[in-house]
DNA sequence: AATAAAAGAGAGCACTGCTCTTGACGAGCC
DNA sequence: GGCTCGTCAAGAGCAGTGCTCTCTTTTATT
């Protein structure tokens, strides 16, 4: 019989997951750094050793952690996205920042992890790449859809894109297909602009000069909108 | 005679500069993270407790350093900025951004540890906030003199900046003066898209997609220029 | 029931930041 | 010149860490 066995390997699971949500609470409270196998074992009533039978490493607890987090994340961007009307392109950006600007502030030290210094000695496995695009196909699709719909009049303001980028705009495609080099540079431009405006709010680089940061962040994300030539 | 008691602090003055050396040394290969007084002390020959002598924590060893990280870029970034005519006002915004992006590729760690996510524990003392805007200020200085140089002609797509921003505004003018509230918008979608592309390419946010950085980082920064308004 | 696999327990290693106490050295005062 | 006092290095020690062993217990399969 194999349910048996399958009995062992639910209670494995259950455990695998109940570790990682003990982590996932000590990560939110002490910060990565501060993460210990130990103390997590203790809460479990487990002895230290024990952990290692799931997870054979602390960045392999890490590495966990990393990925559900990239996986949150990509769920919030992915239903905010889902909740706009498909052709409300401009909407659809708003909608997308605002939902990943949620996240963060809600769970600071794994925007952290994910967005921030990486851990040292830690090398991030190919696991979690694959997990990281899961929001980045999100904002693509939406410069995608709306290049193709003929939704996009961006200002004429940029130089010409130099020639030595096509190649990096080739591998881009990948991800936002079907849209020509100076879209993908205005793509990657609002994308570092969203991701820079979080990580300087969250990691206090505004230093108590911008406090109404939600009403700056809009306006923000709606001039980047702009310049990717959305229509207001 | 007070020189005696002057060679007293002046080995004094030299031992606590060696331990910030070796500990910026040790950063730069380990990271943040992997800084240990013990390590120090060992390398200066020392037993550990008596690097409590000069530095009463860990935590007080990281600020000397983020200090002098953030005078290390603020000064870099000076002189990116003392070396250009004055009134070209595009060239000295390229050559920061690219003053600031050769420090980081030099010092990554050190970046991190003053970009990326704060050290878990550690709350940044008011000194660091300090030496934390000294490129701030050039920056706001390069788009106020062009502001101020009739030198400004940013593509009108922004929507109006909303009422409530106007206190914080008033607030960054602090730093920026003389400019109207839509211009320090775009002041700072510049500046958070400066340190968001940095961080994601020290971060290894790109993931092997954006290979030829240089090239890319170059024109996005260009990108910026014409946003903000500066002549190409 | 016997056997093989998996999991927990405990001791231990090398390391960390940090504290406390002890002993030595040197500068200032009488 | 001798004495005192503050500064400094040294050492031991505490509580904690990641991680690796070995040993025992539990569980599942044959």
């Amino acid at each position: 019989m194999s349910s048996s066995r399958t009995a062992r390997e639910r209670v494995r699971a259950e455990l695998t997951r109940e570790i990682t949500d003990i982590a996932r609470r000590h990560l939110a409270t002490e910060g990565a750094g501060g993460l210990s196998l130990r103390a997590v074992a203790r809460e479990m009533g487990m002895v230290s050793s024990a952990i290692y039978r799931y997870f054979p490493s602390r960045d392999d607890l890490l590495t966990a952690l990393i990925i559900d987090g990239y996986n949150a994340v990509g769920e919030a961007v992915e239903n905010a996205d889902a909740a706009c009307p498909p052709e409300d392109h401009t909407g659809r950006w708003l909608a997308v920042c605002h939902a990943v600007r949620d996240w963060a502030l809600a769970h600071p030290h794994e925007y952290a992890l994910l967005y921030g210094s990486p851990v040292p000695g830690y090398q991030a496995p190919q696991d979690t790449v694959a997990a990281a695009v899961r929001d980045t196909v999100v904002y693509g699709r939406i410069v995608s859809d709306a290049y193709l719909a003929g939704a996009l009049n961006p200002p004429a303001v940029c130089p010409p894109v130099p020639a030595p980028f096509s190649e990096d705009a080739a591998r881009v495609r990948a991800i936002i297909p079907d849209v020509p080099d100076d879209v993908i540079v205005r793509g990657l431009i609002a994308w570092t602009g969203l991701f820079g405006w979080l990580s300087f709010e969250l990691f206090g680089q505004f230093n108590n000069t911008i406090l109404d940061t939600g009403t700056a962040f809009d306006h923000s994300m709606r001039c980047q909108a702009a310049f990717l030539g959305l229509p207001a």
